[in-house]
DNA sequence: GAGGTTGATTTTGACGATTCAATTCGGGAT
DNA sequence: ATCCCGAATTGAATCGTCAAAATCAACCTC
């Protein structure tokens, strides 16, 4: 009934259950008539390893928790692209959770992870700060911070926030405009906040700009179609000229709100986002927006994870940071007269 | 040092072993004064209880495998909501799998999945027939497929793809559309495939309607926008006058075709889509689509996989069918003159 | 005070895979 | 013929949790 286990394959190929074992995991020390043997009992009862017994016997798990702010945001789906590619190669499994910006949910995954007793644990926390990461880490589960900089004793992997603002910042400025908008949020959110901190720097630098704060919940299309509007609809003479939006879900939306708005994109109003996405690209005027690696910092993250686990004692924490990159599409590629 | 187990929690509140499960499992049957003792050394120790090997004791797994075509498309995520919120007041755990509509990671994710026993599958497979679900659920793993519908002996829940194609294409023919386009793919997929067959149905009883299939490989915004740019680029006498795309990714890409090629929405070109995501409502042009109960849909999965799951050998499988609804919005919202 | 009830707690194997010390076997060297 | 060696295999202990059965204590009843 019931899937067999490692002992009805050991009686069956007529061996001892420790042969049987080492066929899984040593097969170089049995002799190849056995290994034949064995190998046709396991085909003719379909046995499967339990990962349980393996896992309770080992005292390691073999898979990672991936928590992540938004599945439905493909910044992070090729974020976990990018950590499952190198889980495979180390025969782990990458189980990702969607916290959706949501700390009860997130504390929720967060539990079923550790009574899993995962190898470690990736995450965009809600909040780099709250104590319950530092209580998980004090019993015993690596956690890799992912797209966040850590600043006390963990390992993290992120990008440099602030540089991607500054380069949004520049960019809008030399071409001119004189009124901008950041739209982001909330902004207790350390990445946005650092984008917002990255813009208002060289807009405080430059003489005469005026940059006006927008501040969202949650960071999707629909709001940035509803931001979009609103500003859409002030008077031409305070009415922004280009929008720096904290990412591209809703720079999407922002784009649609003007084409609703019948405000024609960059001339009207140029528009810069973050993360590059795919859809990005895509739009009906293609979006610039500031790259990040996201795919690599996926890999990476998992790289840092793999490597405490396996040095152990000796790993000291590091936290590795990325540039960002602009790409400058249509939608900002208008030089405007002062 | 390693997260202390059961035993260690039980000698520093000195009882038994057994009288800490009992606490864990039936607190009512411990005396008030010893259940304080034990809360306190739990707490303490700061003790999680060990999945692994509850999980290998009971011979079953509290988790449960969602495997899904992609992750990206918020349909989906709507759909592991559903399916996450059930699991939720049942005390089990949903591992998310992105398969990508790829059979080898499909089978990667299959394999993993029965590796550490879980309680069941639910899957959206790449393609139903495969044999390994058969072989899967002989060797004792129940499986629900989801958004398709089992012919076999297998439990699933779907919709009628067939009656959402002819509500969109009696749309399109009462609007007075007379050469209409169906974009969808691989056409080997049982959804496209049933969605085609549905407007085809209508478009054959129709008088002098003309229907042009547009295969894609995968059904993303990219995909459709150039489907779109292709067609917009058709002379005016052959270009059909309406879309009808197999999902709204390919929708909200093709009605960014349109804009590119100047094409008015609905004017020039009507569209409906399928799934009526979140994004359709808040495109350009707000996207008429087919809309599929996908929280439902994923809730009645679970529903159906815990029903197998406890009732066992009682179980007889079922094959639950819901109805689309056909979502008017401004992107079909035109009357043709014949 | 013997026998019977409850109620609370302890004891004692499993569950399935792994590992390591112990054992067997065949053949080569002496 | 005897001894030894290495290769192949075996058997038993173990991981943490749970539940069934066994024990124990206290209290009641006749």
């Amino acid at each position: 009934m019931g899937t067999p286990s490692i002992k009805e394959v050991a009686r069956r190929a007529g061996v001892s259950v420790g042969t049987v074992s080492n066929f899984l995991n040593r097969p170089a020390i049995v002799a190849p008539a056995t290994r034949e043997r064995v190998q046709e009992s396991i085909d003719a009862l379909g046995f499967v390893r339990n990962e349980a017994a393996r896992h309770l016997r080992a005292g390691k798990s073999r898979t990672v928790g991936l928590v992540v702010l938004d599945v439905t945001n493909p910044f992070f789906t090729d974020l976990a692209e990018g950590a499952e590619a190198l889980a495979y190669e180390h025969d782990t499994v990458v189980m990702l959770c969607n916290s959706k910006t949501d700390p009860v949910r997130e504390g929720h995954h967060l539990d079923q992870l550790e009574q899993q007793r995962v190898m470690g644990i990736l995450i965009t926390p809600f909040d780099s700060t709250d104590p319950r990461l530092t209580a998980l880490v004090d019993r015993g589960t690596p956690v890799v911070l992912v797209d966040r900089t850590a600043d006390r004793g963990l390992c993290s992997v992120s990008v440099d926030d602030q540089l991607g603002g500054r380069l949004a910042g520049n960019h809008l400025i030399e071409a001119g405009h004189r009124r901008i908008a950041f739209v982001g949020g909330p902004f207790t959110m350390q990445q946005v906040a650092d984008r917002k901190d990255g813009i208002t720097a060289v807009v405080e630098q430059a003489d005469d700009v005026e940059l006006q704060y927008y501040e969202v919940d949650v960071m999707g299309v629909v709001e940035g179609r509803a931001i979009g509007e609103e500003i859409a609809a002030m008077p031409v003479r305070t009415r922004p000229t280009a929008a720096f939006l904290a990412n591209d879900l809703l720079a999407l939306g922002f784009l649609q709100g003007m084409a609703v708005a019948g405000l024609r994109v960059p001339r009207d109003m140029a528009i810069v986002g973050y993360d590059d996405i795919d859809f990005a690209r895509a739009a009906a005027v293609p979006l610039s927006s500031v790259r990040q690696p996201a795919e690599l910092l996926g890999r990476s993250a998992m790289e840092l994870l793999q490597e405490e686990v396996e040095s152990a004692e000796l790993h000291r924490h590091r936290q590795v940071i990325f540039q960002p990159d602009l790409i400058v599409r249509e939608s900002s590629d208008f030089k405007r007269r002062r």
